[in-house]
DNA sequence: CTTGATTTATGACAAGTTGTCACATATAAT
DNA sequence: ATTATATGTGACAACTTGTCATAAATCAAG
């Protein structure tokens, strides 16, 4: 997190670092990148810059939580327009999604990220259905309550976050592989959607309903 | 890949470079690691190491190439155990493989490895199952010859293998998160087995044996 | 407005990193 | 013995990073 100090500066000058860093970050990952082109890219002192952030990490992790998708919405609209259905929203939001990232003026900076996403920035990038950080939402604005559960094997709450969560990685290692295949955004999507149909629907075949086998 | 000067080394040097790298690797992620140290680690001078290897990546993926589970072999004994089920096979082998990573001797090499896992090292991490890169192997060798193809709803070859490729992402995926969260062997591995049973029978229930909602 | 307290700005610096290169020393081949 | 060829070496330039003494700006209050 900045420090107050940065949050104190200028519209302008934390403007002018902000700029500076996408500029470093939209052409190199984070580990390539250098606090002296940033501090260099904004014309700000070296020491100012340790006085807003702990180090680059820091300020990374920063851009990521100021420019990522504000996903919250997008789901809620995504499952209620397909009324609830699993599938069919999430469908409906991942191409969205997928769409938003790709398609991003912000282009060069999400590619090195998802050049080289580990854990750490994948847990950053990604909204918590289950918001725990924050205090506890109202009933009926989480996104666990406009999803119809009746669909689901699961039974208990926590199962469902589960499975919401990692339906959520799995969107964004598809993404992840679809910057490192240079796949496009179409080609990206239907990857992601041929997944969600994996995991919806299942790879085992019901038994009964097909015996013919030449 | 080392230089045939590598290989051409004595035994000895050879195993002393690896055994140095390996200490710096099993307590520093790749980035953190430092040539530096290596070399000083295995009493080589700075110059020699760049006449083995290109960079500090290229004897990283070296050494994971090199401890790596070799689980083509683990792969075929699992499935042909459990008469190619697409779901036990991939069960047995996935609780066996995550038993070896969490419990080998070069656990932080591992460790350092999960915890600071991307797409590439994922790659260099994994089998492949289609062995593209290798040669064609003859019919019967292939991982995909001893899976029980009629369970499954894929049509085409294709598709089997990049379901097969899917489940050994998301194993690698699942390790990631138990290094992270410190998930005990027996932990990591339930999450493991619950994703594929996910992935194997669906999470949307079938809608004619249930509909009593309360 | 002047004085003193607090906050912000600065760049030189130590201590580290990487990759290279001219040169030294083996080892092999004729 | 004398060339080739292969391997070994550490000083070096060019970069990092995080710190710190110091300077400048801003604020507070008599």
């Amino acid at each position: 997190m900045p420090t107050q100090t940065f949050f104190n500066l200028s519209e302008e000058k934390q403007k002018r670092l902000i700029a500076g860093a996408m500029k470093e970050f939209s052409s190199k990952s984070l580990n390539d990148a250098s606090i002296s082109n940033i501090v260099k890219n904004s014309k700000i002192s070296r020491g100012s810059f340790y006085q807003y952030f702990e180090d680059k990490k820091d300020l990374y992790f920063y851009l990521i939580g100021k420019f990522r998708y504000n996903y919250r919405q997008l789901m809620f609209k995504s499952f209620k327009e397909e009324s609830g259905d699993f599938y069919e929203g999430y469908k409906h939001f991942g191409e969205k999604y997928i769409k938003y990232i790709m398609e991003s003026e912000k282009f060069g900076f999400f590619e090195n990220m998802y050049m080289h996403m580990n854990y750490q920035i994948n847990q950053e990038a990604r909204v918590d259905v289950n918001h725990t950080s924050q205090q506890k939402l109202p009933e009926g604005k989480r996104i666990i309550d406009v999803i119809d559960r009746s669909q689901l094997k699961m039974e208990t709450e926590k199962e469902v976050i589960d499975i919401l969560r990692y339906i959520l990685s799995m969107l964004n290692d598809t993404i992840m592989e679809g910057f490192w295949k240079e796949l496009s955004v179409n080609e990206t999507q239907k990857l992601f959607v041929k997944r969600l149909n994996w995991i919806t629907y299942g790879v085992k075949n019901n038994k009964e309903e097909e015996e013919e086998s030449r």
